[in-house]
DNA sequence: AAGGCTAATACTCAGCCATAGCATAACCCT
DNA sequence: AGGGTTATGCTATGGCTGAGTATTAGCCTT
C-alpha cells in the first residue's frame, strides 16, 4: 500500500456567544488549533480518535463533528525539512455549544483572524484602506493577477461570495501580504495585513472550515448545534449573521424559518428588551420534508 | 506528531460519454478504484502525486481534480487484521473527458454500481421492487430505523434527495443488503439487492463520489470539464442529466444556462439529426459575475 | 417534390418566492 | 403617559421557475 508517513487530526472547534463567532486555539509560541495524533490501535475511526484527545486536552465533549480537508503538502511542517517524516492531516470542524475549557486552550473571535470576513456592519474597512490597495501592487500589471483578484475579493465590479474564504486566504498568501507567507520563506515580514497569523497552516485550515460552513448552513440545519435547545429568533438569525458575516432582513428571516418548517414555538416567552419574544425549537421532521434544508441567505437565489 | 500508518490515495476518475456517466476501475480479484501511494519523496503535494502515477498506470492525464475524503476507519482493508499497518486513504474526484487508457483499466457505467441513482427514466424499478421491500425487513417495527429508511429513500412520502448517495450506500450496507457486508463479515451473502460491488471500501467511496459531484454541479461550473471545448445544449444537457441522474426540461434549461450568462455561441451550427444546432462555449466570465454558476436542477429552489 | 420526422429555438403564462418596506403589538423605562 | 425597543404581521413588487405551445430548419421516406 502506500507509504509511512505521521498522521495526525486538527479540530476547528467553533462556537457563537454573544454574535461573535470563537474557535479554539492552543497557545504556544503562536496561536495553534487543537492537534493531536491518530493512535491507530486505540482509535477505531478518524473522528473516534480526535474526540478521545480533544476531550482528554480541553474536556470539551464534541458533538456535531465534520471532516474538512487532508493536508499534505511537503513543507507544512519545517520539523520535515529537518529530516522529520512527512506530516499529513486531518482537519475536522466541530460545533459545539460554548463552554469552559481546561489547559491552555482559549477561544478567539474568529474575524480576528479575517477582518476582511466580517460584513456585519457594511463593508469592512480593512478592505478598501488596506487589502485593495495592497493587492493592487501585487497585481502590477498582469490582467490574469487582476481577474483572480476581482473574483475572490469582489473587487471591479464583481461580487462577493461569503464562500470564498479559502481562496481569498491563499491568495494572501500567494502576494505575501499575510505573516505565514514570509515565516515559511524565512524571512522577515513586510506589508502585511491586519489579522492574526497562527501557526504552521493553521490559518489555511480556519479559512478551509469558515468557508464550509457558511455554505453548509445554507442546505443543512448545523446552525441548531450552536444553540441552546430553546432559542428565540432574533437568537437563531444572530448566530447565522454571525457565521455569515452578513446582516439579515428581519422580518424575512423570520418568515423563511417559520414557514419552511425548521423550527416551531413553545408557546413559551422570554424577556428580550423589547416585546417578550416567543421560544422556539429545532423541527427535526423537517429532514423528512425538505431535500435541502437551511437557513437561506439573501442573494441565494442561486442564479 | 501523529503515529505512523500507511496512506494511500484513491481516485474516482469520471467522464461521460453517450450520455452514460462512466468511472475507471482497474480489473482485480474485484473491481477497484484506480489506486496509489504517497511517495513522501517525489510528490510534493498529495494531488500531485494522485497525477503522477495515474498517469503511470493508465496513461490518462488528470486535469479536474478535487480531495472528496479521507477514510481511515479500522478495518477497511483486511490485511490490517493480519497485522499490517492502519491503512488511510486519501480519496480524489477528477473529471476528465473520456479517452482510451492503457493497462487493465476500463471504463464502467456508474449506475451498475448504484442502479437506483438513476432517475432518467421515471423511479427505478429496482426501487419498488427490491429495495423498498427489504428496507421494509430490516426495519422491522422500529420507528427510528422506519424515519432513516424514509428520508434517505424519499419512502413514506418524503422527497428523494439525489445528493444522498452516500447515506444509501451505507443505510444499505448496515442492513446487510450489499455483498461488501456479509463480505466484511466473513460470511456468504444472502438477499442482496442488484447492482456491482467493488473490493475493500471502493464502492462507499464511488458514493461520496457521486453524490459530491451532484452537489457541486449546482453551484459550480465543473460539468464542463466533461465537455469538449464547443458542445451544442443538447449535449451540454444530457451530460448534466447524466450526473444529477434526473430529466430536465429542455426549455427552461436552455434559458437557464445563456440567460445566467454561463455560455455563449460560436455562431457556427453542427448537423444533429433534426434541425442543426447552435455550437457553444463556456464563458469564464461568468465566474466574475456571479457567486455560485451552476446549471441548476429542478426542486432547487432551496427553500 | 411532398409529407413526416427530429431537434432547435422562440414565446407565453401562471405560481411562487425573495426583497423590502409599512404597520401594529407588547413590554421596558423614565 | 410617552418614547424606546423588540417581536410579529402584512403587502406590493419583481424575478425566477415550471410547464406548455408554436415555429423553424434540416433530414428521410415515399
Amino acid at each position: 500500500m502506500g507509504s509511512r508517513v505521521d498522521i495526525g487530526l486538527n479540530a476547528v472547534i467553533v462556537a457563537v456567544t454573544e454574535e461573535v463567532p470563537r474557535i479554539l486555539t492552543v497557545r504556544r509560541a503562536e496561536d495553534t488549533l487543537p492537534f493531536g495524533p491518530l493512535e491507530p490501535e486505540l482509535d477505531r475511526t478518524l473522528d473516534r480518535g480526535l474526540r478521545r484527545w480533544v476531550a482528554e486536552q480541553t474536556g470539551l465533549p464534541l458533538g456535531y463533528v465534520e471532516q474538512l480537508y487532508t493536508f499534505g503538502d511537503r513543507g507544512r511542517d519545517p520539523a520535515e525539512e529537518r529530516g522529520g517524516p512527512r506530516a499529513v492531516s486531518v482537519a475536522y470542524l466541530a460545533l459545539v455549544r460554548e463552554a469552559s475549557v481546561k489547559g491552555e486552550a482559549s477561544w478567539h473571535d474568529w474575524y480576528e483572524f479575517f477582518p476582511w470576513e466580517d460584513w456585519r456592519d457594511g463593508r469592512p474597512r480593512v478592505l478598501d484602506r488596506d487589502v485593495a490597495p495592497a493587492l493592487e501592487s501585487w497585481i502590477g500589471g498582469a490582467p490574469e493577477r487582476r481577474e483572480r483578484a476581482d473574483i475572490v475579493f469582489g473587487l471591479g465590479g464583481a461580487s462577493w461570495d461569503g464562500e470564498r474564504v479559502l481562496e481569498r486566504y491563499e491568495l494572501l498568501y500567494e502576494a505575501l501580504l499575510v505573516p505565514e507567507a514570509w515565516r515559511d520563506r524565512g524571512e522577515q515580514g513586510e506589508h502585511c495585513l491586519p489579522g492574526r497569523s497562527m501557526a504552521l497552516d493553521h490559518r489555511r485550515i480556519l479559512a478551509t472550515a469558515l468557508g464550509r460552513l457558511r455554505g453548509k448552513i445554507k442546505y443543512r440545519p448545523v446552525v441548531f448545534e450552536l444553540l441552546p435547545p430553546t432559542f428565540t429568533l432574533l437568537q437563531l438569525q444572530r448566530v447565522v449573521e454571525a457565521l455569515a458575516g452578513v446582516r439579515l432582513h428581519k422580518q424575512n428571516f423570520r418568515r423563511l424559518v417559520e414557514h419552511g418548517g425548521l423550527v416551531e414555538g413553545t408557546g413559551q416567552d422570554v424577556q428580550t428588551g423589547g416585546r417578550p419574544a416567543e421560544l422556539f425549537m429545532f423541527r427535526r421532521e423537517v429532514l423528512r420534508e425538505r431535500p435541502a434544508p437551511g437557513v437561506g441567505l439573501p442573494g441565494m437565489k442561486r442564479t
